[in-house]
DNA sequence: CTTGACCTTCCAGTAACTGGAATCTCCATG
DNA sequence: CATGGAGATTCCAGTTACTGGAAGGTCAAG
């Protein structure tokens, strides 16, 4: 199959499916003519990649989980380990960006957003005490 | 004020704001001796670009931001739109770490985590369906 | 006069692609 | 058989916002 069809089927652009190449994460054999050919395993890695960054695991997080889930003898505990690091990644983030966005409709609300040059947001920012 | 007094002052490293200067961020006076001198103002608008860089706004927006509150005759609303936008990214990608977190949270619980080889996390991105 | 801290510039690397140029291969049509 | 266009290849550069490091200039203290 050609990467055309496979960027179809998986729905990655072909550019990203040279990219994992070039990085060692899926690779594909090559025909006489120089085209890259997948077959059901390369797709199939491809679309368990995608699925991994769906879910915000990084690159190299993606190449440990396709090594364990090539790895028949690996233990699950491995996997949740990897999971719930990413867990709690997604909690810090989530945290973070609340107590942003408090700080932002804070500051959203204070301001009237109108003609006047009077604004609190940019008091805010530039340090003034008395702003909002 | 050298270079190295205003990265203690304000918690920036030396790096990131002769990269400011670079790029037209927040420029410096020199001395005769090449060296960088900065006074208040300068200290000012780098804790301005400190602030709205932790509230989540691009260095572009930093830049809007900055000519904005230099802008003595700038109306308010320009700055709120900003903001605004701001706020929106911000929901969207709680929105979205939300539901990854619902995943994520979902697929360790179904995971034993044990010695075992069986993992519903790594059968979920192999795209099988009676996964989790 | 030397040492060490601090300053300068410039180059390269990070994460994960994405865009674009130049070139090749394949297939269908005239 | 020539040709045109789609689709393939490689390689280089750009994106964001820095960060690290090398090579070298400057300054104050001893």
């Amino acid at each position: 199959m050609n990467i055309g069809e496979v960027a179809q089927k998986t729905g990655l652009p072909a550019k990203t499916i040279r990219y994992y190449e070039d990085i060692g994460l899926v690779t594909a054999e090559r025909r006489p003519n120089g085209y890259r050919d997948y077959g059901d395993t390369e797709i199939h890695n491809l679309r368990f990649v995608q699925r991994a960054r769906g879910l915000g695991f990084s690159v190299a997080d993606c190449r440990d989980l396709l090594s364990l889930y090539r790895d028949r003898h690996r233990s699950s505990s491995d996997v949740r380990a990897l999971a719930e690091a990413r867990l709690r990644k997604v909690d810090d983030k989530i945290a973070e960006l609340q107590g942003l966005r408090a700080t932002l409709d804070h500051l959203v609300n204070a301001c009237a957003g109108d003609d006047r040059p009077d604004c609190p947001i940019l008091d805010d920012l530039a340090g003034d005490p008395n702003a909002t």
